[in-house]
DNA sequence: GCGCTCGGTCGAATCGATTCGATCGCCTCT
DNA sequence: AGAGGCGATCGAATCGATTCGACCGAGCGC
């Protein structure tokens, strides 16, 4: 028999009698013959299958985020019915390093996808451009030939501080993300604003300042975890004028703050509110739960998922926002009469 | 010039002059050809460069479970350097799907590693020697043609539960991982422990016994989550003859009893005292420290790294168990005297 | 001056599957 | 009975890079 019929054979496709199928697939388990081989199948159809992901800056960090997880888990539930995979690719996070994994360089991959999409000269969207390989980016500011998913940041921030702004409150801080790929801790100072570099973090600002707030005091953490919004609540609420409200960029951070706010010995809302963005469950604030700006994550990873779709249907990059809506919890309250 | 030049000037290797070098590398960029096409040098290599790595079952809820993440980072470390990439293939959440992922029969990789690599019958090895894949699994029980990796579970759990034993308490329930695939909740009656199916569970439920303990409780959770320790906790401690102490499969599992019990009044560790299994950090039980057996996690994925490339250097599997250490904090304490 | 050697370049085979067009019977319709 | 049609199978080209052996010219040693 012939190669030919034997691809007839296991493909299903094309014309085939009933017994000649059968006799190959004899052949075959004679042979230990498992299947075609995918990288032979992959040259020949010129796609791989493959759908290379670059997860955050260090897996480890990235990993901790229950956001980066959940839109991950979104965008591969969308793409395992289309027989894709998902390769990881870790992002640059040792600034000594290469600015760009190998992988990004190397790896067989049809389409791109950039999780936080970071900083406007990022080097992997020039590695991805000049290799050719179509890219959605997420969160990241528009560009052109490269697809995106975003959502209202901007406008959820505001709805949030518009919220603290109704209970009273006017001595708000914020507590933001990273500014820029050096990830500093501590008080900005305005002058030091210009090094805003992370587009996601400069919208969330932007959300406060379109709310007709300047805030107080900006902190700035080098990643969103609860640790890092334990240190800033820690240092923003132990100042004589500690600030009445505080609007965190993530929830994460906001549990932080939540936290150093009880170590303080400071009541929740009485004394002092706080609010989030994300929309996560965060069981160990029971039986407080958070106020935040909710965003669809799961549906944020299909969008990706869409996105990737469409490329390898042919279309060109697509642009996707996706709404999100203020959750009014137990940790914000009207503003503390003042002494 | 001809194709052969071509690929020496880009791979480096075997003899060729600079200004041919040069040559190729302008008409490159003339015709913005960007380097070897990964699918054609993969399927000439028989390398795809690829290991597939199963992640727990669904990833919504391996990548909710730190241990997972560390373990996997720690590989990726590994397997980084070697210019070696990790495809994420679902395990399998949905009982009505399929078995296995289609991405498990069908993904080029050149490797497979099994995390959790759970049940004794389980579809994913049968899949992957079918196909004739280098298999390592993780934390499953040792099998011929497949290399492993775990840590001494036994050895660790019995320690935990020899310090219980030392600090006078008589009365030590067990809250434990899943038993098999089918995932219950519950307390677990003694002639049911024979669908104990789940190797990992089954070890350190083996542990506590070889401490000469019974336990005077088994709770069995569907996973390793603070929510399924919490509902565990409130249900064994809210029994007038309650435990004075329970040894948790899980750090995240003990969290969620030391959460339930501070929820029903009950101080830890004078009145009931609680050991996990994994050693994390949990910053949410701060200013707590959980009594817990550490295991070297990104070691373990390292270790899990090294077993893949004893793979592709062509030596067989290898097998590799690692140390844990009981680190004590102080959420165990003497039993309380009897009232 | 002749031959040998070595650095540099080129041809061609190979990895494994897919797929288009061609071929070959056999059945059916007229 | 002859011709046309259709279902099944086969050949051969193709995807793109790697690599072994062959080939060619120049330089060097005898």
């Amino acid at each position: 028999m012939s190669v030919s019929t034997a691809s007839l054979a296991f493909s299903g496709a094309g014309p085939i009698a009933a017994a000649t199928r059968q006799r190959v697939l004899d052949a075959a388990a004679a042979l230990d013959y498992s299947g075609p081989n995918p990288l032979g199948r992959q040259l020949r159809r010129g796609r791989s299958g493959i759908v290379g992901v670059v997860v955050g800056d260090s897996l480890r960090r990235s990993f901790r985020d229950p956001v980066s997880i959940q839109v991950l888990d979104g965008l591969v539930s969308t793409l395992g019915p289309l027989d894709l995979g998902v390769l990881l690719i870790p992002g640059s996070s040792d600034p000594a390093g290469p600015a760009v994994d190998p992988l990004l360089e190397t790896a067989a991959m049809d389409v791109a996808v950039i999780m936080w999409g970071g900083t406007t000269d990022d080097p992997m969207l020039g590695a991805l451009r000049r290799r050719g390989t179509p890219t959605v980016l997420v969160e990241g500011q528009p560009l052109p030939d490269v697809a995106s998913v975003g959502i209202d940041d901007r406008g959820g921030m505001r709805e949030a501080t518009e919220h603290l702004l109704s209970l009273g409150h006017t001595r708000i801080a914020s507590v933001t993300l990273p500014f820029d790929r050096s990830r500093g801790e501590g008080l900005v100072a305005l002058d030091q604003m210009d090094h805003l570099d992370w587009e996601i973090t400069r919208r969330r600002l932007d959300g406060v300042t379109d709310a007709g707030v300047t805030p107080v005091a900006i902190w700035e953490t080098p990643a969103s975890l609860v640790e890092h919004g334990r240190t800033a609540g820690t240092a923003l609420l132990s100042t004589p004028d500690r600030p009445t409200a505080i609007a965190c960029q993530s929830d994460l951070l906001a549990s932080g703050v939540v936290l150093a706010a009880r170590e303080l010995g400071l009541r929740v809302p009485e004394d002092v509110s706080v609010s989030g963005f994300d929309g996560l469950d965060l069981p160990w604030l029971a039986p407080d739960v958070l106020t935040t700006v909710v965003q669809p994550l799961a549906e944020k990873g299909a969008a990706v998922g869409h996105a990737v779709e469409a490329f390898l249907a042919g279309e060109g990059p697509t642009r996707r926002m996706l709404p999100v809506s203020l959750r009014i919890g137990t940790t914000t309250g009207p503003a503390p009469t003042v002494s």
